[in-house]
RNA sequence: GGGCGCGUAGCUCAGCGGGAGAGCACCCGCCUUACAAGCGGGAGGUCGCUGGUUCGAAACCAGCCGCGCCCACCA
């Protein structure tokens, strides 16, 4: 500390977060003290964020799982580490094509007008010109991320890395074409994973049609008529009595005159409806299923948007103008025998546009999971990955072990296009990185037309940002990155497909070692934000407001680990208050000449006063250290806003008053170096959570070049006191007491009240009775002292008040009385217990002893309770 | 339909086998020379219900009631 220049600056009187914020921030960049060097010989912590969306801006979702992260960023880098925390974004595939097609529509053309080339190079302008803000917005926030090392999941490097995995699942059997259901978007027009789909519980119809004539008629029931002109088959169970006589014959399909086979099936459940279903493989994949086994043909009656394609009346009709149509033609034949409504079934909408998702049979590419999947799984039930908090790991791995093949082509023009190549003789041919297509179209080759659904390479995230296939040192150093912070929602979405990637690209070894799971953000009731219900918080609207700090603060503190944080202004204006205190008691400190020079006086050289807050110091140390490892991050706020608030400024500070102002100058410049070192390490703590002010007033109390490369504290065991913390929990009793006698008699703060203190020193606290005096207002007996009150405090401690004429005697003994009542219910509950032999016998000998002490204080309780009663006058 | 989780002070939540806690809100009194974004004091809870295990249960077990979330190809 000795060779860096002071940088002591004055501070000011008030505390304005928008003063030091953003400076503090720029230098911080400049300095370098975010770069990661992957050379260093320290031990590295590697953290990659969850790449927004280019299309996105900071959310307070955004704000608090970035304030996790550099929480545990900043304090790693303290603690000595070679920490990185990686930037970057994701380019969100359907998100930004709909975009910037919206923005196109908004000028009279579609994506189709431009053709592909000009669509996609129309899409890079969109992001150079306007995606991105989140990146600007995190600065204001504070992330302590590593600029020079920003990705990109569209970046050259990243690309080559999904062509190198994409070439080596191929290669390895574990991507393949085919022809299923998939979940069609008919409005986005492409298909969807599993996991791009979202259900509700919708109103429809359950219609019940009678297919067939007289003896060979059967009923079946739907959701969804329009589908019956693709029907091929109907199915039943094939022990169902009712049908096993039709099972092998024909039906007349109506409407269409077409005849379709009555087939039978374990899938279909005979207690369901009539216990006979409508067959169409081509529109229902359950259908698709059954169809298969059956030999059944898939007939597809409806196209890319969901309209009626065949042949009838029908064609030209959309699915939901068909539906009401063909019912009506149904009941006119006399063939709807019932009909339920409404009827509620779940149904799967598109997660980007909300339209109901179409299954639809088509030609897709898709994830043989099975192996991948298990690696997954196997993976966190070995311990190598450890989801934090572990409760989590049963819906992991309900997930992952029960998981479909995953469908990876998007029919969407933004994104990774596969890289296949398609030859004039139907040769098939898989393009790896860095290798020349095959053949050009004049020689009859082309490449598939689709993309990659967007999850694909995000889940290379953890590998392809640090330079991913190329063997470099930031791969050999920061992988396995060592936390993944996230919310529990993208779990399944993003992590377990990181899992499996990242198991199958790097030889076994998973992307993290952690995984910590946090909630989803929510208004001060725990409802959800909703732009339609108004509660909506905007994380930048509060940094203006409250700073930074205060906002960062108020996400950490309700930061247990994977639930749900609830959040309000008035939080988070107690937040800011809770910085500025910081901020007054640094001010306080340094008006009065705290230090951080020289050394440390040891214990022994120290007051009761001094060796209590530093003994306390210690075990926040600790504890504070306990609970980021185990990412409690709403106890660490908690635990550092006590000590700062209650044992620091409440009692400490005040507790200095004296002595600083006093004329011991020994006991005083002591205090001065104990108070600058207890800021000092309390900043330090608070520094992870709230870096702007913390580096504010640290500098300026130390003149330290800067917090973020301050070492974190350790606990020193000399400084360990529990004599000094017995001494001064009397001390806060006494003067606690008093001021609750002054409270409830009413007297004012000022009003010097004559006292006689006895039993300090039998209590070891003799040499306190200024500090009390001071603290509890107390001033010494005259030559006409008389008591007319007498205070029962604890242990053998007494305080006699000359309170004449100030004090209501009948509410002093209401008091009394009152206390008296609470020690005699304390004293009979001991008692009830030490009487019982089972208790004494079974109980750990400390819980006995426990008791016994608690018995022993209630009873002196109730003693001196008694003698004070009657020292009352009459 | 399957799975997971939650019901503790007015609100939001900690505590998860041995004296019911915090923040905010509330009441009383204070501009006490770091801070009214503050200080001091206080009130407020059969810890969802019913049983069980235990010397001892808010905590562990079972059932019930009430919420919430995730997953899901019963038409």
């Amino acid at each position: 500390m000795t060779d860096i220049p002071d940088q002591r600056a004055p501070l000011a009187a008030a505390y304005q977060p928008a003063d030091v914020e953003q400076s503090h921030y720029e230098r911080w960049v400049a300095a370098g003290y975010f770069g990661a060097d992957a050379e260093s010989d320290r031990p590295p912590f590697c953290i990659v964020i969850p790449p927004p969306n280019v299309t996105g801006s900071l959310h307070v979702g955004h704000a608090l799982d970035h304030t996790i992260q550099d929480a545990l960023v900043r304090r790693r880098r303290m603690q000595g580490f070679e920490t990185l925390w990686l930037p970057g974004m994701d380019h969100a595939g359907i998100a930004t094509q709909n975009v910037v097609e919206r923005q196109l529509a908004a000028e009279g053309v579609s994506r189709h007008d431009l053709g592909r080339e000009t669509f996609v190079e129309r899409v890079w302008q969109w992001k150079a010109e306007s995606g991105g803000t989140i990146l600007g917005q995190m600065r204001r926030l504070g992330d302590s991320v590593d600029w020079s090392r920003e990705r990109f999941t569209m970046d050259e490097g990243l690309s080559r890395a999904v062509l190198t995995i994409f070439k080596r699942l191929y290669d390895d059997g574990l991507i393949y074409r085919a022809e299923r259901i998939i979940n069609w978007c008919p409005r986005c027009l492409t298909a969807l994973s599993d996991i791009e789909v979202e259900h509700t519980e919708d109103e429809g119809e359950l219609v019940s049609i009678r297919y067939g004539e007289g003896e060979t008629s059967i009923v079946v029931a739907t959701t969804r008529a329009e589908t019956m002109l693709g029907d091929t088959a109907v199915a039943v169970h094939p022990s169902d009595e009712r049908y096993r006589h039709l099972v092998g014959r024909e039906v007349e399909l109506p409407l269409t005159g077409r005849r379709i086979p009555i087939v039978a099936d374990e899938h279909v459940d005979p207690a369901f409806g009539s216990g006979a279903v409508k067959m169409t493989p081509a529109h229902d994949p359950n259908d698709f299923e059954i169809g298969q086994r059956h030999g059944l043909p898939a007939l597809t009656i409806m196209d890319e948007r969901a309209v009626v394609t065949a042949h009838g009346p029908y064609q030209g009709l959309d699915r939901y103008e068909a539906r009401p149509a063909i019912v009506a033609a149904l009941r006119a034949q006399g063939r709807v025998v019932a009909q339920r409504r409404p009827y509620l079934h779940a149904v799967g909408h598109c997660s980007r546009c909300k339209t109901a998702v179409e299954p639809r049979l088509s030609l897709q590419w898709f994830v043989k999971v099975e192996p991948l999947a298990r690696a997954a799984g196997d993976a966190v039930r070995d311990g190598r990955v450890r989801l934090e908090p572990a409760d989590f790991a049963k819906r992991y791995f309900s997930w992952v072990d029960n998981m479909h093949d995953w469908c990876i082509s998007r029919q969407l023009w933004w994104g990774h296009r596969i890289p296949v190549w398609y030859g004039p003789d139907g040769e098939v041919v898989c393009v790896g990185a860095d290798e020349e297509p095959p053949g050009d179209s004049a020689g009859g080759w082309r490449q598939d037309e689709d993309v990659l659904d967007t999850w694909f390479s995000s889940a290379l995230w953890p590998f392809s940002t640090l330079g991913w296939p190329d063997d470099t040192a930031d791969l050999r150093r920061f992988y396995p990155n060592s936390v993944m912070v996230t919310g529990y929602d993208i779990l399944f979405f993003w992590v377990a497909r990181m899992m499996m990637f990242g198991l199958y690209a790097m030889d076994g070894v998973p992307p993290f070692d952690v995984v910590a799971l946090h909630g989803m953000v929510r208004d001060q009731y725990g409802k959800k934000m909703s732009k339609s219900f108004g509660n909506v918080v905007d994380p930048l609207d509060w940094v203006e407001r409250f700073g930074a700090d205060a906002t960062r603060f108020t996400l950490a503190r309700g930061a247990n680990p994977g639930a749900d944080v609830p959040v309000s202004e008035e939080w988070c204006a107690g937040s800011r208050n809770f910085c500025n205190k910081l901020w007054n008691a640094t001010r306080f400190a340094l008006l009065n000449g705290a230090t951080t020079a020289g050394e440390l006086p040891s214990a022994e050289e120290l007051s009761a006063v001094d060796r209590w807050v530093l003994s306390r110091l210690q075990h926040i140390i600790v504890e504070v250290d306990e609970q980021f490892d185990a990412y409690e991050l709403a106890k660490v706020c908690d635990t550092l806003y006590h000590f700062a608030w209650d044992d620091v400024c409440d009692w400490y500070l005040e507790l200095a008053k004296p002595v600083l102002a006093g004329g011991d100058a020994a006991a005083a410049q002591a205090t001065r170096r104990v108070l600058g070192h207890v800021l000092d390490q309390l900043l330090r703590l608070l520094h992870p959570m709230i870096p702007f002010v913390t580096e504010e007033l640290w500098t300026a109390l130390t003149g330290g070049e800067s917090l973020v490369v301050a070492a974190w504290p350790g606990p020193d065991k000399s400084y360990l006191d529990d004599a000094a913390e017995a001494e001064l929990a009397v001390l806060q009793r006494v003067v606690t007491e008093v001021r609750r006698f002054r409270s409830d008699q009413g007297l004012k703060p000022g009003q010097r009240v004559a006292a006689r203190l006895t039993g300090l020193g039998r209590a070891g606290i003799g040499g306190h009775e200024p500090l009390i005096r001071a603290l509890a207002r107390l001033d010494p007996p005259g030559d006409d002292f008389a008591a007319t009150a007498t205070l029962a405090v604890t242990g053998h401690i007494g305080v006699e008040l000359d309170t004449r004429g100030a004090i209501d005697i009948a509410a002093e003994r209401t008091r009394l009385a009152k206390d008296r009542a609470v020690a005699e219910r304390e004293a009979a509950q001991c008692r009830a217990k030490l009487d019982n032999p089972a208790f004494v016998r079974n109980a750990p000998e400390a819980v006995v002893g426990k008791i016994r002490q608690r018995l022993a204080a209630a009873e002196a309780d109730i003693t001196r309770i008694g003698a004070a009663l009657d020292a009352l006058p009459a």
